[in-house]
RNA sequence: GGAGCCGUCGCCAAGAGGCCUAAGGCAGUGGAUUGCAAAUCCGCCACCGUCGGUUCAAAUCCGACCGGCUCCUCCA
């Protein structure tokens, strides 16, 4: 099967077919840095590396790019409400959106530019519409002309006449449209300005991507991503702006990332309070304050003090991308529930080769895969079965849904696996059958390191790792395993009952007693 | 008012004309296993918002309706 993506261009699901064969350029909408993240803001991250991740796979080069606008209006109000500079709000909350995507497993993005380093491009584009009339200056500020772009509403699928029967034209208007937008705006006492030939001023809010996606990755790229919020009118415009001005198409495939919702009914997400609404706000906000008394979502960090990072991502996943997340305690709390199976099985596997799941070495290219062969047959072929539905599904528009039901199918599979061979007791010695445990959990690996998940090992509570508490404890089963031994059931049970009450587990497996602190 | 999205088991969520008498997870439940538990495995647990239509065939296409949601601009 090959790849097939959903471009909102077009509304359908097309193959998938590069500029360049075997090379992908990526460019997704990044945040404008006024405030710390929220979780809004990792979604779009999250499904391009993951779609990045699968790109790479599937044997092509990415060149992924994520910009930083790091001037808006957004930005000169809150630094002014702060009584800071726009260059100093910016590089804060520019360090906090790194920290954050560094937390969720986002590490493929491989340029971050910044808008105000490509002041100089953006002009050059400006200039040319301004030549090819597409755009015009009016006392300092530049317009682009809308009704002269013939193609304009092609991406959000708008007629500008309806457009425009919609729009308060206000008497006050200079554009010559209402629907022309800035491309450049004359600078104000005050604001963060720079030369132009049309006087000084700061670039528009469209512009940048133009400019950025231009010279990092071309004139026609292959992908460019964004919230669903983005499409209109700042992708519209994007797309206005450089295809009048070079002529080329911009990008082949728009891929729209569905938004985060705080359900009505789900209350508090991650401790901070949330209305309805909020987390819509969205990837980018577009208007600061759009949402009168809004307390805005809680930030990532606020989030991660209540839930794994990795269970977020998983979390992220287990839904299509285009598809609205509903984010609530709850939904989180269910998915860290479920990824719990998962993390037992690899501490099993641990027990039974004294090798650690995440120091497999599982390909990262599609024709390394690992090989499927030897006996039992009728497992390595549902192993097989498995490989091919992850990547079946993920070749359909990257339905990370879908994929991920594999991976749980693949852990009941290696589970019973590991009973039928009584791996954990009487089997043990059983070489053959060891190793093809191995080869099911570098499958795992293998697949799951596609979604950035199970990556490294999550961090133990810390008692856990304290060498004295382990001894302890190691003391306390040794006596417990002596009184099993006599069968001295009450007292047995009693230092059990005795460690739940301090959230202790004890599993009695095959090959002895196993602890975790609950 | 205009444009668009969504409605699949108690909850989350794949599937997008026949392989669906609908994947997977969480919860529930019966069993195997266990001294008892825990964990694990096996089994059970949905006719796909409603009503019509198209078709040999629809959860999947069309229409209406009901319910939920988003966007409609950088000037305010």
């Amino acid at each position: 099967m090959s790849l097939r993506v959903y471009n909102t261009l077009t509304r359908q699901k097309e193959e998938f077919k590069t500029v360049v064969p075997g090379q992908v350029a990526m460019y997704l909408c990044g945040p404008t840095v006024y405030k710390p993240s929220h979780i809004g803001h990792m979604v779009g991250p999250v499904i391009f590396d993951t779609i990045k991740r699968f790109l790479a796979y599937s044997a092509y080069k990415v060149k992924f790019v994520i910009n930083i606008t790091d001037v808006d209006d957004k930005l000169i109000v809150k630094a002014a409400e702060k009584g800071t500079t726009v260059d100093a709000l910016a590089k804060e909350m520019t360090q906090d959106y790194f920290d954050n995507l560094k937390t969720m497993g986002v590490d493929s993005v491989d340029i971050f530019p910044y808008a105000t380093e490509h002041i100089q491009e953006m002009q050059d584009i400006i200039a040319t519409l301004i030549k090819k009339d597409f755009a015009y200056p009016l006392d300092g500020d530049v317009y682009f002309n809308v009704p002269k772009d013939k193609d304009y509403g092609k991406l959000s699928h708008r007629n500008i006449e309806e457009m425009m029967a919609g729009t308060r034209v206000e008497a006050t208007d200079r554009k010559r449209n209402p629907a022309d937008f800035a491309l450049w705006k004359a600078a104000k006492p005050g604001e963060p300005s720079w030369e132009s030939p049309w006087g000084p001023g700061r670039p528009g809010w469209h512009i940048e991507c133009s400019a950025m996606s231009r010279k990092h990755l071309g004139d026609t790229i292959d992908i460019h991503g964004g919230g669903l919020d983005l499409m209109f009118p700042h992708h519209e415009n994007e797309l206005a702006q450089s295809e009048c001005c070079t002529g080329k198409t911009f990008s082949r495939y728009w891929l729209h990332n569905g938004l985060m919702q705080a359900g009505k009914t789900s209350g508090k997400v991650g401790g901070g309070h949330s209305r309805e609404g909020d987390l819509a706000e969205s990837q980018q906000e577009q208007e600061a304050g759009k949402i009168a008394g809004s307390k805005g979502a809680a930030s990532v960090k606020e989030l991660f003090k209540v839930h794994h990072p990795e269970t977020v991502r998983f979390f992220l996943l287990a839904t299509h991308y285009r598809s609205p997340i509903d984010f609530s305690d709850d939904n989180l709390l269910q998915t860290g529930k479920s990824l719990e199976g998962f993390y037992r099985l690899f501490e099993t596997y641990e027990h039974i080769t004294k090798q650690s799941f995440y120091a497999l070495k599982a390909s990262t290219t599609r024709a390394g895969s690992v090989e499927l062969k030897g006996e039992p047959a009728a497992y390595f072929q549902e192993l097989a079965d498995y490989r091919t539905r992850f990547l079946d599904s993920m070749d359909d528009d990257f339905n990370t849904g879908g994929a991920v039901g594999t991976l749980f199918e693949l852990r009941k599979t290696l589970n019973a696996f590991i009973n039928d061979q009584k791996l954990e007791g009487a089997g043990a010695s059983n070489t053959a059958a060891v190793a093809a445990l191995t080869t099911g959990l570098t499958l795992l690996r293998e697949l799951s390191l596609l979604l950035g998940v199970f990556r490294d090992p999550i961090a133990k509570a810390a008692a856990a790792d304290d060498g004295f508490s382990n001894e302890l404890m190691q003391l306390v089963l040794d006596l417990r395993a002596e009184a099993r031994k006599s069968k001295n059931w009450p007292l047995s049970d009693m230092i059990r009952d005795r460690l739940t009450a301090l959230k202790v587990v004890v599993e009695d497996r095959p090959d002895g007693a196993r602890w975790k602190r609950g």
